[in-house]
DNA sequence: CTCCAGGAGATAT
DNA sequence: ATATCTCCTGGA
């Protein structure tokens, strides 16, 4: 096969790591993480840090597989797809026992994952989310990362970086369809730019510290800011509200003619510190319908 | 053709 | 503080 050529062998992690086929669906083609496509049913490829990785569900279990010219352990894939044991004590401290809603979709959805994307990366990708599907940032992110990001394999390009996008005017990211998210990108890259240092910093913060750094760039307000320290920082406290979980929230919880503060602030004393990990449940079971009849 | 998206920013109350 | 309007683009 030529494809060996390229690829190393699959391999599993032991014992069970929680994975069902649905859950590894939405965990990288949900709306998390904008760089992973399905080539076959069940079956995707993405990119976990600069090597090219694919994953599938066969024989009742996940499998890896990673391009052979890039150096890649399985402790970074394990890392990128939060297969530690730190997974299951998240999970035993959601309010699952009291809660039926999150009950229902722990149930559904075993073994969903916030995914550990690096954060500059994710910023670029939720920048270009406002008012925009899935396939869509997945389309324009595609286009922005072939035009300006280093060939890895085949048809699958890196995240060029802010230091490459910072070169890029507003007008030639408007004729890559960003439309008014151009000037998001562009502004937010002459920051990022000519600050050294100061996005790689933000991991390192208190997480209210972290957000209010962000909420500096242009294009990023509450819900952009959160998902990027959710998504691409690992701040699992951080708790995005988006149109479907606001209202989600107030079907679920009765939390109709409640502010987003209150809003905020009920997650944060219901859901505890990993917060965020219930709102990517809360999120996908909504999507998939599993809380329809409750 | 009109409407509105997995928002943010500006402006008006 | 809260409400409304606009901003690109594309799909319903």
């Amino acid at each position: 096969m030529k494809t060996e050529k390229f690829w190393g062998s699959w391999f599993a992690f032991k014992p069970d790591n929680l994975f069902s086929s649905l859950s590894l669906e939405e965990t990288l083609v949900g709306g998390q993480c904008f760089d992973w496509h399905e080539i076959a049913r069940f079956h995707w490829r993405g990119k976990v840090g600069k090597a090219v990785v694919e994953c599938r569900w066969k024989n009742e279990r996940a499998e890896w597989r990673c391009d052979k010219k890039i150096s890649l352990s399985e402790d970074q894939i394990a890392n990128y797809f939060w297969l530690d044991e730190d997974y299951g004590k998240a999970l035993n401290e959601l309010p699952w026992r009291s809660d039926a809603v999150l009950k229902k979709c722990l149930e559904n959805l075993k073994g969903l994952r916030i995914l550990r994307q690096p954060l500059d990366q994710t910023l670029f990708f939720f920048l270009l989310s406002s008012a925009k599907s899935i396939p869509q940032i997945q389309a324009i992110g595609k286009t922005v990362f072939q035009k300006y990001g280093e060939r890895l394999l085949e048809d699958i390009y890196a995240f060029p970086g802010w230091e490459r996008l910072s070169e890029i005017s507003e007008s030639e990211l408007r004729s890559l369809k960003l439309g008014y998210r151009a000037k998001y990108v562009a502004k937010s890259a002459q920051i990022i730019v000519s600050r050294k240092g100061w996005l790689e910093s933000i991991p390192e913060l208190s997480y209210e510290k972290a957000k209010k750094e962000l909420l500096c760039l242009p294009g990023v307000g509450e819900k952009v800011a959160d998902c990027v320290l959710l998504f691409g920082g690992n701040f699992l406290e951080a708790f995005p509200i988006d149109t479907w979980i606001e209202k989600s929230m107030e079907k679920r919880y009765c939390l109709h003619g409640w502010n987003s503060n209150q809003k905020i602030h009920f997650a944060r004393i219901h859901f505890g510190k990993f917060a965020g990990l219930a709102q990517q449940f809360l999120f996908s079971a909504e999507r998939l319908g599993f809380l329809e009849d409750l």
